[in-house]
DNA sequence: TTGAAACGCAACTAAATGGTTGCATATGTG
DNA sequence: CACATATGCAACCATTTAGTTGCGTTTCAA
């Protein structure tokens, strides 16, 4: 558990998991493009995110595939927001998307 | 928001989040009973976790009791988790913790 | 089979991080 | 007031971490 926080405090990860939130299954190749980061700077970067589970790979030929697995982010709100809360955070979160114009 | 998730990547402030989210309004001094820390150390994690804003405080006298935010953590659910899948890891999770006995 | 494309592994460096010790400040209490 | 309680601030040290460079391996295609 500890690796998913861990990998989740880098900001260069967090927008990796963005672009795969975005569109699933990409290479490594296709996930450094316009980044400023070298290439293994990247994949260390996945290989972390893979290590906790928040990643999950294929291998097609010589490509990797990755996609985004939202379950170990899903159990964090579970650990410190009360069940009787959850239902109220989301009320206020869908009125402050709606007040944003969002959706 | 970069702040949240570094302040949630050391195990340390995850214990001392546990702690105020089982009891809320601890001090600084009974958040230390118990732990292997000095004071300092422990005041300088809750310091962090105030400036992520996942701790709220106020001061009684030369008391400063702290508090559980659960907002942030929550928000951090939404950005990677769809909201059709939301319903579903829901669904996983209380079938989980009945399997395991748990509430 | 020669070369390019896609990726993995290892050593190194600069910066950030967690923890300690020592001292200072404010607030109650006898 | 004198003293203990509760917390804050600053310097310092050891470890971790993010990033780079360089080289090796596998797969595909002409």
């Amino acid at each position: 558990m500890g690796a998913v926080f861990r990998a989740l405090a880098d900001e260069s990860r967090r927008a990796l998991l963005d672009r795969l939130f975005e569109r699933k299954g990409q290479t490594l190749g296709e996930l450094c493009d316009g980044l400023q980061m070298s290439r293994q700077a990247v994949s260390k970067h996945l290989a972390i995110l893979e290590a906790a589970n928040l990643v999950s790979t294929r291998k097609e030929g010589r490509k990797k595939l990755h996609f985004l697995n939202p379950v170990p982010i899903h159990e964090i709100a579970g650990r410190w927001v009360a069940k009787f809360e959850r239902a109220h955070l989301d009320a206020l979160s869908d009125l402050k998307a709606r007040l944003e114009g969002e959706e």
